[in-house]
RNA sequence: GGCAAGGUAGCUCAGCUGGUUAGAGCGCAGCACUCAUAAUGCUGAGGUCGGGAGUUCAAGUCUCCCCCUUGCUACCA
């Protein structure tokens, strides 16, 4: 009918896109879980409900980790991503397209936005001081210095605060810096900078923020904010970044936090370019669509208030509503590296079925901001109380009776009074799950469930049973008890997708929320087999192990970037073959065989050796990273291949003018290439 | 240090704008049942609602002080 289809609503719903610097931890899957679970359930009730989402890919972290990988930044975006989206697959996410902020519509959105803000008078720009790394020619934020406290004299501090007497400081201040990423000293720099004019939303915000779109708490929170007065937001970083380049401002690139929102946009324009759907009609200001998005309470203010500004600026509709959700904690501890309480996905997976932590959680999660604590114990006794003791068995004891007799259901309700009060329950569970109330809707489910088990302890049909002349009965008693099974697993398909599945199965019927109150009568179902196994300690606690083991290793990455004993390297795996090239492009690159004039360690640098080399007459100095694995005097008077045509780069030690080059993962496994004898300094490598 | 949210039975949590003997599930004890994945039902024990003071006929629920937890922010009021 055309009047129920306008009550459809078209809805688009977004997670936090996920840093593609590393794997997912169980505190990402509370937030996939959370709006998974909201996106399934709209689903279910017939709305129109597109889940997206993207890794975010952009930024110095992600750019640092790529070369400590060896990797070209793009290659570990494209291995991150790939983990990712097993993991998201594996714990029954359903995302409708998962996509990436280093996208061909991402890097066309973001600089549309951009031209619309600067167009608007909302980019200035002016020039900054900040700390800079001499020797890899790169802009450092706090977080890459560390030196002295200049308080306490406190060693080893980030260039922030002090964690020892908590005094604050800017990186400028402190004794004796050092960049984190070289070594080397840092230097003041200056700098142009771009800012979007967040100053001049205050009272649109003040408005926005009020006006329905975030929890009471949130609102609250930043109106904190709002009052003390908004600063500019600084959106330009300096080359080298790995990011998008600003539009008209060369070797400038967007601030990852700018693209990142963006990048919600570019997931959905990306799905819909598929589709034949316009992805404008979820953000054009006229919009009739709802947008969703799900976040932790730790990215608030780049959602709830620098992302509704660059929208209003950029005459796109802002979202319906910012849902935030607290962090997860592992018994009572917050989930870090250092305390030991962090828990890889993946080593979830490999161990427990997803759908135990899909409803732990939902029968923890509110729509409050309150941290949710994943208590282990708690974990295993609830589980398996509520899922398989409650729920699932109200199907295993009473399908058997149904199955002896023909499996086809009674004809007729064996209580009415009970049913209707299932019938009853419905809409108080549509709200809670509405209203993102997941633990109200499984505190609902579960009573039911225990009203079911009284009703059919009560009714006692494998008591009847032994009277043949009550089969009758016995069937109408399982028959219900069936019917109950079923309003009560399709309420909770949107957490247990997968048990629902099942369940289906067995009742022979697709389960429908529309339907799941109207009972089945004279259906044919399958024979019951058991939808979910019990949750045993012993996994549980292997699945800790396992997560021990990979924080151990996380833990010796983190020490030793550089790590020279990797167990097993393997080339093809570690980095993939990059992208075919033409002739010409490899002809650009002028290999040179040279010898080694002379070979010397560097004062002050403990990576690099100053290498002379010989073209046939000309000489150039190159630096080369391979101190960990030569020794000066071993390679002086060999010949080698280098770049010749390699623009020169500045150095702390130095001009280098060239590279040689060299194989291996690092440390002592570095071999420099080798001519065979005969090949003479000059020579072109072709 | 400031701000925010919390501190309710062994565990995980409900308790709306103050109102009769403070609730649920799990766990525990006893009993029943034995259809069901040692599942289920009934009964019971267990809490001075973080501590203290105050307002009120009446406070877990309001006010003030203190203690503890978590998060944000930070030596600046």
């Amino acid at each position: 009918m055309s009047q129920s289809r306008s009550l459809v609503r078209n809805i688009l719903v977004t997670s936090a896109l996920p840093y593609a610097n590393g794997s997912l931890h169980l505190g990402h899957i509370l937030e996939y879980t959370q709006t998974d679970i909201w996106a399934r359930f709209q689903r279910a009730r017939g709305n129109s409900c597109l889940y997206v989402c993207a890794d975010d890919a952009h930024g110095t972290a992600i750019m640092l980790k790529a070369a400590q990988l060896g990797l070209a930044p793009e290659q570990h975006i494209a291995n991150m991503q790939a983990e990712h989206q097993q993991d998201f697959a594996d714990f029954l996410i359903d995302v409708d397209n998962y996509h990436s902020s280093h996208s061909q519509e991402n890097r066309e959105l973001s600089a549309m936005m951009y031209r619309r803000l600067r167009a608007n008078g909302h980019i200035v720009s002016r020039t900054i001081t900040q700390a800079f790394d001499p020797e890899k020619q790169l802009f450092l934020a706090d977080r890459y210095i560390k030196g002295s406290c200049p308080r306490c004299g406190a060693a080893d501090q980030y260039g922030d605060n002090c964690e020892s007497c908590g005094a604050t400081y800017s990186s400028n201040e402190l004794i004796d810096p050092v960049s984190t990423i070289s070594g080397a000293t840092p230097v003041a720099k200056e700098s142009e900078h771009f800012f979007f004019t967040l100053s001049k939303f205050g009272d649109f915000l003040k408005c926005w923020t009020r006006s329905g779109p975030l929890q009471n708490e949130v609102a609250n929170k930043l109106a904190e904010w709002l009052d003390e007065g908004l600063q500019e937001w600084d959106i330009s970083r300096d080359a080298p970044y790995f990011g998008f380049e600003i539009p008209d401002a060369p070797g400038k690139y967007f601030y990852v936090w700018l693209d990142a929102p963006i990048g919600y946009m570019a997931s959905l324009k990306n799905y819909c370019d598929q589709h034949g759907l316009d992805w404008q009609q979820y953000w054009s200001k006229d919009s009739s669509a709802e947008v969703h998005h799900f976040i932790g309470k730790d990215i608030v203010n780049f959602h709830a208030l620098f992302w509704p500004a660059v929208l209003e600026s950029a005459n796109f509709r802002t979202p319906t509503q910012v849902c935030v959700h607290g962090f997860l904690t592992v018994n009572g501890k917050k989930m870090s590296k250092s305390r030991g309480t962090f828990i890889n996905a993946r080593d979830y997976l490999q161990h427990l079925d997803p759908e135990y932590l899909r409803y732990y959680l939902a029968a923890k999660l509110t729509a409050g901001i309150d941290d949710i604590d994943l208590n282990l114990e708690d974990f295993i006794a609830r589980v398996n109380s509520d899922l398989v003791g409650k729920l699932v068995n109200i199907a295993s004891r009473t399908a058997r009776f149904v199955n002896q007799s023909g499996s086809v259901l009674a004809s007729e309700m064996a209580d009415m009074v009970l049913w209707q009060q299932f019938v009853d329950a419905a809409p108080r569970i549509e709200e809670f799950y509405e209203a993102r109330e997941y633990s109200r809707a499984m505190r609902e489910i579960m009573a039911l469930a225990d009203m079911a088990n009284a009703w059919i302890a009560e009714r006692a049909p494998w008591a009847l049973a032994k009277d043949a002349a009550k089969a009758h009965e016995v069937l109408a008693i399982c028959s219900q008890g069936v019917n109950l099974f079923r309003a009560l697993i399709t309420w909770i398909a949107p957490v247990l997708p997968q048990t629902a599945a099942k369940a289906a199965t067995f009742l022979n019927t697709e389960l429908c929320w529309q339907t799941a109150t109207r009972p089945l009568f004279n259906h044919k179902i399958n024979t019951f087999t058991p939808l979910l196994k019990r949750l045993e300690k012993a996994q549980v606690d292997a699945m800790m192990d396992a997560a021990q083991k990979t924080l151990t290793q996380l833990r010796a990455l983190d020490k030793t970037p550089d790590a020279t004993d990797k167990p097993q390297f393997k080339p093809l795996a570690t980095e993939a073959i990059a992208a075919e090239i033409q002739f010409e492009d490899f002809a650009k690159i002028d290999l040179r065989i040279a010898l080694i004039v002379k070979a010397e360690e560097v004062e002050g640098a403990d990576k690099l050796l100053k290498l002379t080399l010989d073209l046939d007459g000309e000489t150039r100095q190159v630096f080369a990273g391979i101190k960990s694995a030569y020794n000066p005097q071993d390679i002086e008077g060999k010949h080698t291949v280098m770049v010749a045509n390699l623009a020169p780069r500045k150095m702390r030690f130095g001009v280098s003018e060239g590279m040689v080059l060299a194989a291996g993962p690092g440390g002592k496994e570095l071999w420099i290439l080798e001519p065979h004898p005969g090949a003479k300094p000059g020579m072109r490598v072709m």
